[in-house]
DNA sequence: GAATAATTTTAGACAAGTCTAAAATTTTTT
DNA sequence: AAAAAATTTTAGACTTGTCTAAAATTATTC
């Protein structure tokens, strides 16, 4: 049996691996669910001996065959949970990550298996991002982030990295949504913010902004 | 804030309030929920100091008024979760008790009040069990327990008392359900047991299955 | 109305998960 | 390659929720 605990501390580490590629620190780890290193530490210990990671003391962890489609498997839970909010229940893009967090850890495989039914197979969430099949595999998704266009570069966007209420009010704000096309009309060293065009007007998005947005090119 | 392990114990003082209509004893609440008497007590003091109940030592326990309406807003989250399960998802009355008893936890009166909305705001559970309203009434059913009806006396099935699979799949096997018309035909005294007519044909019940089963008198 | 039985509470222990402070290890700097 | 800095782990404590065994209280019986 796995605890909800645990099951946020794999996740973590499947987010902060995705990033890395590499085995994955503690800090980084304390880093992406609030904690102390220390209760990492503690932690780790259990997953190890659950098989769910494979961990040498002072030299980072990776996750067991195991432990990555548990994670996997939270990962598709959470993404179907937020296009059924979306799609079904007609909230806000920005509205469905605290909820989707909850409902991932609903035990019951049939019940997901259902709701992807319901939703007719969604190869993508509200934010673009891949949905894992029930085998477990996690789709990459070939994108780029916004901040690597260069000058002149057109794109369209296809999704976000950033889950975050704040953010994506910000970008409904703006009007931009998946699917938006944009062109890049300048690039600011200094501070690596951005002038884009889109939908007829322009706006300068900061490296924060810009970062986080994915897209693909169409030049 | 209020933890899950807090939660099932206010809905197991409900329920078992909902029986005795009086105080309840620390006895019934630990039979209630599979736990020990010692652990009951150790948390009604906890669920005291919060306000959650009125509890003198050694004299039984009532809700507050509080508690009470946190009760029944789990009770309705329960209700909403099993209809969204077998309406939309077509899921049998029978296999949606356990996967409801999670999705009740769910932190969020946004997300069930939409869940409401969606299903068109229906009055009863799959089970027959009236839904209470997003003010906190919790309807009484007046419908009487199949094994009170005498000899001759014809009824409709309203609903069942006991969230439990096989007995459910027992139902379902006998092809009993909601809004089946039925007639006493005999009542054995010896294991309280009766017979009864429906669909044109006649079955024995046993005390257990019919002291479970909810009916309307249409005669 | 004692004595017995049943119920309920307390005492003390345990597991999960967390924390701070200190110790151990690894990495970086010079 | 030693010193300094950063990272990671351990030690010990705390909270929540649980348990068994024993003590306290209430209910029942003769």
């Amino acid at each position: 049996m796995i605890t909800l605990t645990e099951e946020n501390y794999l996740k973590a580490i499947l987010s902060v691996s995705m990033i890395t590629d590499d085995k994955v620190s503690t800090n980084a780890i304390a880093e992406e669910i609030n904690t102390t290193p220390a209760s990492v530490s503690d932690m780790l210990k259990k997953l190890e001996e659950k098989k769910f990671i494979k961990y040498e003391k002072y030299k980072g962890v990776k996750l067991s065959k195991k432990g990555k489609s548990l994670a996997i498997s939270i990962i598709r839970k959470h993404r179907l949970w937020e296009t059924f909010l979306v799609k079904k229940l007609k909230f806000e893009w920005s509205e469905v990550h605290e909820i989707a967090e909850q409902l991932e850890h609903i035990k019951s495989s049939e019940l997901i298996d259902r709701i992807e039914k319901y939703l007719n197979y969604p190869k993508f969430d509200p934010h673009g991002e891949p949905i894992p099949s029930k085998e477990g595999k996690l789709p990459i998704a070939k994108n780029i982030a916004l901040i690597n266009l260069q000058y002149n570069d057109q794109a369209k966007i296809m999704g976000v990295s950033l889950d975050d209420k704040d953010f994506l009010d910000y970008l409904t704000k703006l009007k931009i949504s998946i699917g938006t096309e944009l062109k890049v009309i300048e690039k600011i060293k200094f501070d690596l913010s951005m002038k884009i065009e889109y939908a007829g007007k322009i706006e300068h998005l900061s490296k924060e902004i810009s970062e986080n947005i994915l897209v693909k090119k169409i030049n």
